[in-house]
DNA sequence: CCGCTGAAGAATTTATTGATCATTCAGGCG
DNA sequence: CGCCTGAATGATCAATAAATTCTTCAGCGG
C-alpha cells in the first residue's frame, strides 16, 4: 500500500519536473516513465490518464493554498483583513508560480478546459474558508448578517475571478493586479459591513 | 465626402453580413469587395486593414450600447438601479448578440488579442456613464462620497469583467449569469452606500 | 489629375502526409 | 498468480508543400 503510493508520488514528482519545464503538451508519458525507470504502460496502474497527472499536480498546489487559507481563516485578525489576506495570498502564489514556471499556465488552461468540475471543486473548497471568515465577521459585528453565507462567498469569488489565474485574463503586472484586487476588495468589504440588500427585479 | 463615407458604410455593411455568418477568419477581402462590386484593393482606400473593419464593426455595436448607457445614466431612477440597468443591459445585449451570431465571439477574441487598446477605449467610455451615475448617487445621498469616481468605476468594471463577454469566460446560461451579476451588484451597491475605506497595507 | 483596377509579393492558412503520442492489453517474468 | 513490459492501435501532432489571402502599388480610364 505504502509501496504503491510511493511509486505514485515518484511518478507525480517526475511529471511535475518535466511539465514545469517543458509544459504539459511537450511532456510525454514515456519520458515520465523513463525518469522513473519503468514502462509508459506501467504509469497507468497509478494514474488513469495523463490528465489525471495534471490534476494531481494542481491538487498538490491547491492543498498548499488551502493550508494557508485555513490558517488565515482561523487567525484572530479582523475578518476584513483575513479576507484580503486570502485573496492576496492566492494572487501572489499563483502569479509567482506562473512567473517562475510559465508552463504552469498551460496546466491551468488544460484543466479549465478538460476538467471544469475539478475547478468547481476548488472553488467550493475555498468557499468553506470564506464562510468561516464571513460568519466570524458577522459574529463580531464587523459584517452585517447575511442570509446565505455560501451564496455570498460565491458572489465574492465571481467578483474576484480575474485575480485567480491573473495571466490568463490580462497582462497586467503584479503591482497593478494587487492595486485592482485591493480596490475591488475595498468595495466588497464596505458592502459586507453595510449589509447586502437583495433586489427583487431589474428591468430596463 | 458624403460619397466616401457612404461607400465606407457599404463596405462595413457587406463585411458585417459575411462576418456574422461565416466568421472573421472565413471572410475574405475579395468576397467583401465582390459584394460591393469593387476590387479588393479598393477597400483599402476606406479601411487601412481587415482588422480595422472588425474594429469598426465593434465600434458600431458599442455605440448602440453607449446610446442606451447614456440614457440610463441620465434617467431619474435611483442611481443603484441605474447601475444595475447598465450592466444588465450590456450583459443581455452581448449575450444575445453572441447567441444569435456565434461568430461575433471570434471578432471579440481577435480584437482583444490584436487591439487591446481599443478594448481599453471602450472601458474608458463606459466609465464616463458610470461616473455620471456615481456622482449623481453621491449628490442624492444614496452613495457615500468617493475620493476618485473614475477609480471606483474602474474597480466596478474589474469586478464585473466576467459579464462583459460572458461566453468567453464561462459557459453559464444567461439566467445563471444574471443571477451572479445581480449578486455581485448587491455587494457593490451596498459598498457604495456604506462608503469605501481604502486600506493602507496588506501583508500576510 | 482622381479613383479605381488587377497583378505582384509577403504572409497566412489549409491539406496532406508522416511521425509521435496516449492508451490498451496479451503475454512474460519472478 | 500478480506485477510489469513492450508491441499494437487509434488519435493527435508536426512538417512540408500548395493554395489562399491580405496588402501594396504601378498604371489605366474617365
Amino acid at each position: 500500500m505504502s509501496d504503491k503510493s510511493k511509486t505514485r508520488e515518484q511518478i507525480l514528482d517526475a511529471a511535475m519536473n518535466r511539465i514545469k519545464h517543458y509544459g504539459y503538451g511537450k511532456t510525454t508519458m514515456s519520458e515520465i516513465a523513463r525518469d522513473c525507470d519503468m514502462s509508459a504502460g506501467n504509469i497507468y496502474r497509478f494514474f488513469a490518464s495523463k490528465l489525471d497527472i495534471a490534476e494531481a499536480m494542481a491538487r498538490k498546489f491547491n492543498s498548499d493554498l488551502y493550508q494557508t487559507y485555513s490558517e488565515i481563516s482561523r487567525s484572530d485578525a479582523p475578518p476584513a483583513q483575513r479576507l484580503r489576506q486570502v485573496f492576496h495570498y492566492g494572487l501572489d502564489q499563483t502569479f509567482d508560480a506562473i512567473e517562475r514556471e510559465a508552463k504552469i499556465l498551460e496546466v491551468a488552461e488544460v484543466l479549465g478546459e478538460e476538467r471544469p468540475l475539478f475547478m468547481n471543486e476548488g472553488l467550493a473548497q475555498e468557499r468553506i474558508y470564506l464562510c468561516t471568515i464571513l460568519e466570524d465577521g458577522i459574529e463580531r459585528g464587523d459584517f452585517a448578517p447575511i442570509a446565505d453565507c455560501n451564496y455570498t462567498a460565491e458572489m465574492i469569488q465571481s467578483a474576484l475571478m480575474k485575480y485567480r489565474f491573473p495571466q490568463l485574463f490580462s497582462r497586467l503586472t503584479l503591482p497593478k493586479l494587487r492595486r485592482e484586487l485591493n480596490g475591488v476588495l475595498d468595495i466588497i468589504i464596505a458592502g459586507l459591513a453595510k449589509g447586502i440588500e437583495k433586489t427583487p427585479e431589474t428591468e430596463h
